[in-house]
DNA sequence: GCCAACGTTGGC
DNA sequence: GCCAACGTTGGC
């Protein structure tokens, strides 16, 4: 059992549209870091989901991995954003995983509060001009970060 | 909307 | 294989 985050920007796809549809392939993933971390992801894996580029950015809610990687099917469609013309169906440069809404939390465990915790001293995601939009989440991360929201949300 | 920081691309 | 130019990310 593994625990990631993933960042999105609402705009585009939020947490909200998350739990609107149950589950949704997490696709348009362009960097080989972040498609190195999505082959290595498990069913049943944690994943903290995280609202980049809003006013309050931080960590709003928890989702599920649900299926294994497999390739991103936006890469091989020209009308798609996500388009890459430098992959193929025969080799596949990106993959993606199907990830299952779990909860939202009360209130938003932000980037200013996330930055004040020894758990996350170390984390890319605290670091000034990180871009990763996936990255690994030790257990320590997860449990603090899980007490906190139900804290918040008992109070 | 600005812009620093980063990853990627491509000329050489 | 270097590195400048470019495009993108994401906090503010």
């Amino acid at each position: 059992m593994a625990y990631w985050l993933m960042k999105t920007e609402p705009e585009a796809f939020s947490l909200e549209d998350l739990q609107a549809r149950g589950q949704e392939p997490w696709d348009g993933i362009r960097n080989y870091q972040a498609r190195n971390f999505i082959r290595s992801m498990a069913v049943g894996d944690g994943v903290f989901i995280y609202h980049s580029r809003v006013a309050v950015p931080g960590i709003v809610g928890a989702a599920t991995v649900a299926s294994t990687a497999r390739p991103d099917p936006t890469q091989f469609d020209p009308q798609s954003h996500y388009y890459d013309p430098g992959s193929s169906l025969e080799k596949p440069r990106w993959d993606l995983v199907d990830v299952a809404y779990r909860c939202s939390f009360a209130q938003c465990i932000s980037l200013e509060s996330l930055r004040h915790m020894p758990e996350f001293a170390e984390s890319p995601l605290v670091r000034k001009g990180n871009r990763l939009s996936i990255l690994p989440i030790t257990e320590s991360q997860w449990q603090h970060v899980l007490q906190l929201a139900e804290h918040t949300e008992a109070s």
